[in-house]
DNA sequence: AATTTACTCAACCGCGATCTG
DNA sequence: CCAGATCGCGGTTGAGTAAAT
């Protein structure tokens, strides 16, 4: 007996999003919030599975999204978290403000694991591999089908962790004074999506064809709605600060070493 | 210039966890 | 407690694009 799909498929768009499909989530979210993604695309006038509307938002049309380019320190900070975390690319992406899994998860099997891979550094393990004998691990391409079957299941028993808060960056600013964008962009200010019960300033930024476009030109800083901020500061100090993350996890992970005890480290993320 | 190959990343899929009645 | 609904995560795919031939 199957399970039956999320919703029904009959008629739903697929693929990539319009820049109308675009509007149509962000002015429902801004209107009822985040959630629901069930019945979400109904209520919303979108002919979109639930599933992809999450995705969507999460991946790309939140506000506190960073879309500039991956910075060392970044590339760094995520090595070595991964080395800490493995695949958990959501923990990851929760303590880099502004990026997501998704974008982490790709940034890793497209560059960092190949680069580890020519430093000779295995990049499941993060251990040196034997310069006689080099492993090629390029991204295995096979479907899953039995998970239980899968031998690094044996390996690392599951463990279910609490789930990462994200750092806000929703005060953004252009580094341009004025509102319009170079070569055609359109910026759109959130308050046009967003309400301004969060007093948000930044923009959506659109180009000619009305696609969404890397805001590499924009700042992004942290919110400072929530408690946790303090461990990360605006991205201007994002390299003593991502550097304090890491010291923080790495400190937590010498105290604690059974299994039982990596959950509490999860639990720390929270904080 | 045309074709092939390699690469990137947004989006999809399936599953386990969690929620709800 | 149970079953179905929903959410969220990690793995994977494939369209679009750049680079190589």
């Amino acid at each position: 007996m199957g399970r039956a799909p999320c919703c029904s498929k009959v008629g739903l768009h697929r693929g990539p999003w319009t820049p109308r499909e675009d509007t149509l989530l962000v002015k429902y979210i801004q209107a009822h919030g985040e959630g629901h993604w069930r019945s979400l695309p109904k209520k919303a006038g979108l002919l979109r599975c639930g599933k992809s509307c999450r995705l969507r938002w999460m991946n790309y049309l939140r506000p506190d999204i960073k879309r500039g380019n991956i910075t060392p320190d970044e590339e760094d900070l995520i090595i070595r978290l991964h080395s800490l975390l493995g695949n958990r690319w959501s923990l990851i992406a929760g303590r880099l403000p502004g990026r997501t899994d998704n974008e982490i998860k790709n940034y890793w099997n497209t560059h960092l694991s190949k680069r580890l891979l020519s430093q000779g550094t295995d990049p499941n393990t993060h251990k040196k591999l034997p310069p006689d004998n080099p492993v090629v691990v390029l991204v295995p391409k096979k479907k899953r089908k039995n998970k239980s079957t899968k031998p690094t299941e044996q390996e690392k028993p599951k463990i279910h962790l609490p789930k990462p808060i994200r750092f806000t960056s929703s005060v953004c600013t252009t580094k341009s004074s004025s509102q319009g964008g170079e070569n055609g962009q359109v910026l759109v200010p959130w308050s046009e999506y967003i309400s301004d019960d969060e007093n948000r300033t930044g923009f959506l930024c659109y180009n000619d064809d009305h696609d969404l476009i890397n805001s590499s030109d924009f700042e992004c800083q942290s919110h400072h709605d929530h408690d946790h901020d303090h461990v990360l500061g605006a991205e201007g100090d994002s390299n003593d600060s991502l550097e304090k993350i890491y010291e923080e996890y790495l400190q937590l992970l010498k105290t604690n070493e059974d299994q039982v005890q990596l959950d509490s480290f999860a639990e720390s993320l929270l904080i």
